[in-house]
DNA sequence: ACCTGGTACCGTGCCATGCATGGTACCCGC
DNA sequence: GCGGGTACCATGCATGGCACGGTACCAGGT
């Protein structure tokens, strides 16, 4: 099946890695909005190709943000389907948040700075 | 020495799981101007705040740049001390360095979309 | 000669996080 | 009642940063 050496997904792999740490804050800014549910957040996180993800990451994501007290969450009614939750942020969320876009220019800075071309 | 209840150090862990996947690609760029050794390349990543970081990371990444055939190796004597062993980019390490710069800057414009103030 | 400190190298083990996989429950139309 | 769509969720693995510990070479003081 075509071994291809060695080189072929280094970019999957790449963009999977670099969704580390970083996910977590662009659903407490997508929460910043008003609240939303899962399947919900992974259909705004699709529409941008790079921030494609799935359940399997999204669900044990909002766990530990609910867990860590960072989004608080409430049952509703769906017009069709099964009842969704709803996440939206906590005091401790927006904190976190605004830890975050404080970091965030220095660090894409940075990236820029040693990745870009001189 | 007040245990800080368990909010604490959230912006100093977030850092640390910004630089996955990403230090990576800064050591290819820092390469791309020459050859530079272990803690040469500590010192120039030390530079900029955010992108501080220890032996204890970057010698298991240079292992694994290495390993993987991104980079090559020579050592040198130095003036004084000890020898290094100085890293340089093949061009394997060159397409990586050029896949990341393809991806990067979708990504970061999806962050700062995400996680900005609209 | 010895010892201390600085420079430079390196690996092991832990932890956090994305993701594949698989499973459950509710609603609707047939 | 039963099949498909929607929505929820947890377990297990792989990856990669980092704390920690270790080795070796050189220079200078005693």
């Amino acid at each position: 099946m075509v071994p291809a050496a060695a080189s072929d997904s280094d970019a999957g792999k790449a963009e999977s890695q670099l969704r580390k740490g970083v996910l977590e804050y662009c659903v407490l800014g997508l929460l910043r909005d008003g609240a939303r549910y899962g399947v919900e957040l992974l259909e705004v996180l699709g529409a941008v190709s790079v921030m494609t993800t799935s359940q399997g990451t999204i669900y044990p994501l909002l766990a530990r943000l609910r867990r860590d007290g960072l989004v608080e969450t409430a049952w509703q009614e769906s017009p069709s389907g099964p009842p969704r939750r709803y996440y939206s942020l906590t005091p401790r969320g927006e904190a976190a948040l605004a830890e975050f876009t404080a970091v965030w220019p220095h660090f894409r800075d940075a990236v820029d700075r040693f990745t870009g071309e001189r």
